[in-house]
DNA sequence: AGAGATGGTGCGGGTTCCCGCAACGACTTT
DNA sequence: AAAGTCGTTGCGGGAACCCGCACCATCTCT
C-alpha cells in the first residue's frame, strides 16, 4: 500500500512520516509532495489512493489540490491535517467530498496516538474521522441561532467579494429583497446588529466580514477560491 | 547569557534550540514559552535580554507579546520568525519596535545558514535585520505608486473594523471630505478602481478590505488588534 | 515675488444600502 | 377547513456612500 503526504513544513512532514510509519505497518511505500500542485501530479501518477494532506500550503492549498484530485479518483481517501480549527476549511471539504468516500480532519495539535488512530481509522478502514475540536464548531451552541445555512453562507462569500445587491441576486438566481432579507439574517448570526446597538453606528456590510473573518466563518483562501469562481462564473455569462 | 524563545510550534521550537545552541555558543540558558502571554510572563520574571518570538500564536500573537515585553524592556532585542512575509507583520512591528532598539525578521523558510546568522546578528551583535524577501515588500514595484502612506494604512484599518466615515474623521481628526479623499486613493493603490471599470460595479468598501486582505497588506490579526485598539479608544471617549 | 504642486475642506447630487410595511404562496398544526 | 408559520417579493424612504467641482493654505521651484 503506497500513501502519499502532501506538506510544505519539513519538520510536520518528517513527524507525519515517522508517525505513519509507526502506525500502519502496511504501508509499503511513503511518498512526499511539497505543494498542492505537486501533490496533484503525484497522486496522478503513483495512482495514489490514500493521502494525508495539509490545508495550508503556499503554492496551491490543500482543498483545491482535494477537489482535483477527487476529480479523477473518487473513492481517494484523503486525511485533512491543518493548524486551525477554522470552520471556513470544513465547509471548503464539505463541499467537494464525493459521495461514499472516506476522508478525516485531524488538528496538528492532535496528540501523537489520535494522529496515529485517524490514519487507520480513514486511510486503512475508510471511516469518516472529524476532529472534536472541529465537530463543536459546526454545531456551536447547539442551537442554529448563530450557524449559517446554505444560501446565507453564499451570499456572504458574494458580499465578501464586494459584489453588490443586484447582483448576487442575478448569481445566486433571487431577487432582490430576498438577498437583502439574508443579509439581514446575516447581519444578525454574525452579531453585527448587536454591536450597533451599543451606540456606534457601523457599515454593516463591511462588518459582516469583519466579523465572519474573526470568527474564522471564512478565510482568506476562501475569498481568493470564491474570487476564482466568480471569474469563470463571469466568463460564462459573457 | 539567557535567551528566551516563544513559539508554539513544539517542531519549530526544538529546531529553534538546536540552532540557537550551534549558533550562539555564549549562550548559557535557553528558557521556552509556549504562547505570547507565557512569553510575556516569563521576560518579566526571567529579565530577559533576548527573544526569538514567532508571529502566528493562538492565545495571543507575537505583535502583542512584543509591544508589552518593549514596554518593560525597551532595550529588549527581538527576533521574529515567521511563517509568512506578509506587509501586516512589518507594519504591525514598525509602529512597536522601540527607539534605538535592536530587532530582526526571518522567515521561516529561510536556510538554517542564513538563521543562525540572524541570530548573531541581531541577539548578540544587536543590528537590524530583515529579511530580504520583506525588504521586497516594502518598496513594491520600486515606485510609491501602491504602496499605502502611514494615514492611508489608518484610514483602512478603520474602514475595516466597518467604521463609517464620519467617525473616521472623529478618531484620526480630519475632516469628513479629507477621509473620503483617502478612501479615493485606496480604492486606486489597492486596485479597486481598475475592477470597475472591467463593467461590474462592486462595493468598494467591501472590495477595498477584501484586497487588502488577499495582497497581505493587512490579516486577521491586524484587525483583531485594531478592534481592541478601537475599543479602548471609545472607552476613553466615553 | 509669482507659478505651480500638494493636500485639506465644503457643497451638492446621483447611487447604493438598510429596512419597515405589506402582500402572497407553501407548508404545518389543530 | 381555519389558523398559524415561514420564506419570498415589491414599494418606499431615510441614511450613508462616492465623487466632481471649487476654494484655500502651505510649500517648492524658478
Amino acid at each position: 500500500m503506497k500513501v502519499l503526504i502532501v506538506e510544505d513544513d519539513q519538520f510536520h512532514a518528517t513527524y507525519l512520516q515517522d508517525a505513519l510509519a509507526e502506525a500502519l505497518p502496511e504501508v509499503t511505500e511513503i511518498l512526499h509532495a511539497i505543494d498542492g500542485a505537486a501533490g496533484e501530479e503525484a497522486a496522478r501518477q503513483a495512482e495514489i489512493d490514500a493521502i494525508v494532506m495539509d490545508l495550508q500550503m503556499v503554492r496551491r492549498n490543500g482543498i483545491e489540490a482535494a477537489r482535483t484530485i477527487w476529480a479523477e479518483r473518487p473513492q481517494c481517501r484523503i486525511l485533512f491535517w491543518s493548524n486551525y480549527a477554522d470552520d471556513a476549511y470544513l465547509r471548503g471539504i464539505a463541499q467537494i467530498v464525493p459521495e461514499d468516500c472516506a476522508y478525516g480532519y485531524v488538528l496538528k495539535t492532535a496528540s501523537r496516538a489520535r494522529l496515529k488512530l485517524a490514519l487507520r481509522a480513514v486511510l486503512i478502514e475508510g471511516q469518516i474521522m472529524v476532529d472534536r475540536e472541529l465537530h463543536r464548531l459546526q454545531t456551536r451552541g447547539a442551537s442554529p441561532r448563530t450557524r449559517l445555512d446554505e444560501s446565507e453562507f453564499d451570499v456572504l462569500v458574494d458580499l465578501a467579494l464586494g459584489l453588490q445587491d443586484k447582483l448576487i441576486a442575478q448569481r445566486r438566481g433571487m431577487s432582490l429583497r430576498t438577498v437583502q432579507n439574508r443579509l439581514l439574517s446575516l447581519y444578525e448570526k454574525l452579531g453585527v446588529i448587536s454591536e450597533s446597538d451599543v451606540g456606534l453606528t457601523l457599515n454593516k456590510r463591511v462588518r459582516a466580514l469583519n466579523r465572519a473573518l474573526v470568527t474564522r466563518t471564512i478565510n482568506i483562501e476562501t475569498l481568493e477560491a470564491a474570487q476564482r469562481d466568480l471569474e469563470t462564473w463571469m466568463a460564462d455569462r459573457g
